[in-house]
DNA sequence: TAAATTAATTAGGTACACCTAATTTTGTGT
DNA sequence: ACACAAAATTAGGTGTACCTAATTAATTTA
């Protein structure tokens, strides 16, 4: 039986392992991913390693086992869904949720997720975008990529984050940026990369690479040349 | 701030103080209740009172102080809130939601609670009948009683339980008694205490002593002269 | 009231999840 | 190739929540 504590690695492990910037899953990276000391870290390592849910050399870092990988989308799939029931049923604010679907992720009962789920609509994608792993641990496909990588004249759909930080999320609330929101690119600041933008008729901004980076749209103009990826 | 660990010790405290069949809260009694040994349960109890949650004399046992009670009925209405809302909204039974619940209770989050228990219907009561308390610690009252001092002809109301166990509660499930069910007392065997009753046009059943005694009622009939209490 | 029983307490563990400091291994730049 | 820096590992803690076995105190019961 997988324990909670497991549980919490293996969801590190995969979102390291799945982010974007980072090559190889190392104990210093998760170590700063789950606010713990190296020497921590490697300890459970061991143990998971022994309960044959990862796998850990040094050349090739540390990965999920099948079995690993299955336990890890289950949590995965726990954090998503209260993520989504805590928005959508409970009406909190997607800048508020994830600390708290931390706590709720660990709670032990198959049916519970499942009328969770249910409740919340049969989501396939969380309060961020994220992709809702099914029971079976697939996950669903959509084309995202960050708002960074666009051309002035595009016209794209926020359809995701790569930042739960309350204090990202705030600062795009702030903005009046949220989930399903159409952007106009006005122009691309080649010096620095920054982004101006306008939405909802009225507002326009201009974001900094660091922030344009972090938002996932999908470009919705037919062949405006947008780089992908 | 008050920890998960305190909490736990906090509603067994109530739980076993407010029961009937228990005069003096001992140090057994909790143990046995929360499933310890008697060593550790001193241990936290120590600490406790250091914390000035409760007293402990050996002359009184132990008691809550104002704060302990205060926090003891938080944990006590976060518990029968989650129940409400699992049996409620997401349709669990009421034998299948007493150990969730243990796991549920504590979840930090003051907001989550009261959209949960928004959520249920603003409920006055749990799945079981026993109150849940407002926000500022008030328990509402019904005057219940079991079900064991009736006198044949007494037509009753069933008001709650007094074991929130699975197997107790599959049992009277099996007998298709539930909460708000009507009960007519056939006969009361003074050699046992046993009791017969009928209920729901085509059902009737002998419940034994130890049964009528968990059941908890109130008397319909004007003046039927049952003992209450 | 003395003996027997039961409850409370003390003493001294274990397991687990974390830590710091020290050492060893690995990777990089010149 | 060598020196230096970074990462991994080892060694040896701490605090918390539990335990058993032994002792002491309090209650019953005869
Ligand atoms: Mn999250
Ligand atoms: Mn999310
Ligand atoms: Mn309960
Ligand atoms: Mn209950």
């Amino acid at each position: 039986m997988i324990k909670t504590s497991d549980e919490k690695y293996l969801r590190a492990i995969y979102q390291v392992s799945t982010s974007e910037k980072i090559d190889k899953t190392t104990i210093s990276e998760l170590a700063y991913y789950l606010d713990l000391k190296p020497p921590t870290v490697l300890e459970r390592l061991k143990i998971l390693k022994a309960e044959k849910l990862i796998t850990y050399t040094k050349t090739n870092g540390i990965a999920l086992t099948k079995t690993g990988y299955k336990e890890a989308l289950n949590v995965i799939r726990k954090h998503r869904v209260w993520e989504t029931f805590l928005v959508k049923v409970c009406k909190f604010g997607w800048n508020e949720v994830h600390e708290l679907a931390e706590q709720l992720q660990n709670i032990n009962s198959e049916k519970l997720i499942d009328r969770i789920f249910t409740l919340s609509g049969e989501p396939k994608f969380d309060p961020h975008g994220d992709p809702i792993p099914d029971k079976a641990g697939v996950l669903p496909t959509s084309q995202r990529r960050p708002l960074l990588n666009s051309v002035s004249g595009c016209k794209c759909l926020v359809l995701g984050v790569n930042e739960d930080s309350a204090e990202f999320l705030n600062y795009l609330t702030e903005l009046k940026i949220g989930l399903n929101d159409k952007l106009y690119v006005e122009k691309i600041f080649s010096f620095d990369g920054s982004v101006k933008i306008k939405y909802k008729n009225t507002y326009s901004a201009v974001l900094s690479s660091k922030v344009a980076e972090q938002i996932l749209i999908t470009c919705t103009k037919a062949g405006c040349g947008c780089k992908n990826k």
